[in-house]
RNA sequence: UGGCCUAUGGUGUAACUGGCAACACGUCUGGUUUUGGUCCAGAAGAGUCUAGGUUCGAGCCCUAGUAGGCCAACCA
């Protein structure tokens, strides 16, 4: 019933386009093209989510398409990856297909090529290839082996898939055009022999083709009516096209539709590096444990980190696509899984960082089972027993012997609430030689209903369980490791990006199974890694608990806090010019009661402001109409108030009265 | 002979030419709360890269400039 038109991004804008000129909608097809070498990451959500998403929203089907066309770098072990990631996110593809499905299709049309005198074998060496290519601002030239005759070229391509030739010897190249600003389009190479054995067909070739050849007659072959992939492959477009229209021409009947090829901006995310290559160097050098190490921005890596297939979609869609380059703070993705757990993971309690606390005034040897409950964001949820006692644990960061009112939690004389239990009272403190707290000391009351401000988590000693778990920071500590022409982003490697810790949790936690993920109250969202087994419990850290008390911190401890805080109460107040800068700018767009309205405030603002401060405003371009009208009335307040006129002040008032705007002159006429 | 793409709050994405440029994240206030979480209410923050032009009216159209990105693998 609500009309709130979702505006759709320009690719669904492009379908729409498609179908409203007759376009069947059972047309309609889409693919994800992974290449199998190397894990899938966030990255490649988007592009996932863009494709597939595609496909649920028309109802289209959408193929798995390994892009396999280079034998040296592809294994079977990534297509295996890549199918679980992209099924663990929710998808359902129609088709899994291979690009070396179709390499007889593309070798009889290479054949047809060379017969039409569009492909030639040429038989330089790279370097040779290269020099005559030209470079982005050199147009290229042609080589010596352009013009060699149909029959030879046929000849030879034969002999090259008969594996007469040693690599490098030849390949053949489509022949278009060695001048051409693309320089794509300078006669690509479309095949080279590679004499390497194929995860798929085995033997059985030792030419294989190239990107470009292959990428978009797939496309062909399956119909696919949007080949949608990253900005980087506009400029493969008119080479998309050209080779396209080639085959277009041999199999119309058997493929009548065109695909179209139309490219958005990759995602790229703050403090991670998304590059294939650079994640298989972390790997390949045990930075990391794996590809699936949940420092990693794989989706694998995110899996086992506890991040979930809703928050993942969630935050491709929140992302958006356009055409220009971005960086997504991460902060994005910690509020959408953060925003899905909240509503889905059980409460628990741990206590990471122990001190022990003693009630004093409770019997040694009582145990009490608590109800504790499981989520209060889910009521099906339920209950379940928590074991209290005389001696538990609570965090380290959880007391201090004097703090001032802004701490909610433990202090001594001070009183909190045990979650799911008492209020309790600190009363003294054991130290070590050090003086370091070893023990809290406090009493206990039944009376449960008392308002306290703080709330605390705790894990009864006797019936804690021991469990590790690692807490993790960002692998990088620049925001865009990548990015730095001078540096490797290896140099910025954070040493600190993984933290061992002992903790102790509720005993309901031994229960628990791979995968699971918990809320530890207070402190974040957690679940359990696969390294648990036989009586040993492992928690990766997936992501804090938003917490705006750390935040306020340093201030609090610091004596500079007045300091800090004089600055924050002053910003309300903003200087009078800016805020007549500010109240100028909308000034011509509003109706004429509350442009008497602003202009009241702007005279009285113009009190507080000096002409030093208002010259500077003459030079207002002269599109920006209500700023000068703004500056127009300040300047009129300031020499009613005994400013004497300059050549400045002139000038800028007999432009003011040529303007076309009538509110314009009629302000200028006023003072002048 | 260089070509192509992009430019809107701190970040990302919107805006049928027409009301004060919207939404989300982030930031800041206040309220609720047995999680300093969640939830609720609110605030600040953008002269739409610059300069011209077309138009009654431009973020959107045109021109020029500026800035950033991509393109010189027998990679995809």
């Amino acid at each position: 019933m609500s009309s709130d038109i979702k505006s759709l991004n320009f690719l669904e804008q492009i379908i729409e386009e498609d179908l409203a000129n007759g376009m069947p909608k059972e047309n309609l097809r889409f693919r994800f093209p992974p290449e199998p070498n190397g894990y899938l990451h966030i990255g490649h959500t988007k592009a996932i989510g863009i494709s597939f998403g595609l496909g649920e929203k028309y109802n289209a089907p959408v193929n798995l398409r390994f892009d396999d066309t280079n034998p040296a770098k592809e294994e079977q072990e990534y297509v295996d990856a890549i199918k679980e990631d992209v099924a663990w996110l929710g998808y359902k593809w129609d088709k899994e297909v291979y690009s070396s499905d179709y390499f007889q299709q593309l070798y009889d049309w290479a054949v047809q090529l060379i017969k039409d005198g569009k492909a030639y074998v040429d038989s330089q060496s790279s370097e040779a290839m290269a020099e005559q290519k030209g470079t982005p601002t050199q147009p290229g030239i042609n080589g010596p082996y352009r013009n060699r005759t149909v029959e030879e070229n046929l000849d030879l391509f034969e002999r090259m898939k008969a594996g007469e030739f040693n690599e490098g010897d030849h390949i053949l190249r489509a022949k278009i055009d060695m001048q051409h600003p693309n320089m794509l389009m300078r006669d690509p190479i479309m095949y080279r022999i590679l004499k390497k054995h194929h995860h798929r067909t085995g033997d059985a070739w030792c030419i294989y083709p190239m990107y470009d050849w292959t990428h978009g007659e797939s496309d062909y072959i399956e119909q696919i009516s949007h080949s949608l992939c990253s900005l980087e492959f506009k400029p493969h477009r008119e080479l998309y096209n050209w080779f396209k229209n080639q085959v277009y021409n041999y199999s119309e009947e058997e493929y009548p539709l065109l695909p179209k090829q139309r490219e958005f901006a990759r995602l790229n995310l703050s403090y991670t590096i998304m590059s294939k290559r650079k994640l298989l160097q972390l790997v390949n050098n045990k930075i990391v444990a794996g590809w699936d190490d949940p420092r990693m921005p794989t989706i694998s890596g995110l899996r086992r980190r506890g991040y979930t297939p809703n928050a993942l979609r969630k935050f491709v869609e929140t992302v958006g696509v356009a055409k220009r380059d971005n960086v997504i703070d991460v902060s994005l993705l910690e509020f959408c899984i953060r925003e899905d757990l909240n509503k889905t993971a059980p409460r628990v309690m741990a206590v990471l960082d122990p001190v022990k606390l003693v009630i004093t005034n409770y019997p040694e040897d009582k145990v009490e089972w608590m109800d504790a409950e499981n989520n209060q964001e889910d009521e099906s949820a339920g209950y379940r027993k928590v074991p209290f006692s005389r001696e538990l644990y609570i965090e380290k960061s959880d007391f201090k012997e004097e703090a001032g009112s802004k701490f909610f939690r433990l202090k001594l004389g001070g009183e909190v609430r045990l979650k799911n239990a008492y209020i309790i009272k600190a009363e003294h403190v054991v130290k070590d030689a050090n003086g370091e707290v070893t023990e809290i000391h406090c009493t206990y009351s039944e009376d449960t209903s008392k308002k306290v401000k703080g709330t605390l988590h705790w894990v009864s000693i006797q019936h804690a369980v021991k469990a590790e778990v690692r807490e993790y920071d960002r692998l990088f500590m620049d925001e865009a490791p990548d990015s730095h022409q001078d540096k490797d982003f290896m140099d910025f490697l954070n040493p600190n990006s993984l933290r061992l810790i002992d903790a102790y949790v509720e005993p309901s936690l031994v229960e628990a199974n791979v995968g699971d993920r918990f809320q530890f109250q207070r402190l974040g969202y957690f679940c359990v890694d696969k390294d648990s087994g036989n009586n040993k419990l492992v928690f990766n850290k997936t992501v804090g608990l938003r917490d705006t008390w750390s935040k306020q911190k340093p201030v609090e401890n610091t004596q500079n806090r007045a300091e800090n805080k004089k600055p924050q109460q002053n910003q309300p107040k903003r200087k009078a010019i800016d805020v007549i800068q500010q109240l100028g700018k909308k000034y011509t767009n509003l109706p004429e009661q509350k442009q008497l309205k602003i202009k009241e405030e702007i005279k009285q603002l113009a009190n507080d402001i000096s002409y030093e401060e208002l010259q500077p405003l003459f030079n207002t371009a002269v599109k920006k109409v209500g700023t000068r009208i703004a500056v127009v009335i300040s300047l009129g307040v300031l020499l009613d108030s005994g400013l004497t006129k300059d050549e400045n002040i002139d000038a800028f008032l007999s432009k003011a009265i040529e303007d076309k705007n009538e509110l314009l002159v009629a302000e200028a006429k006023a003072i002048i």
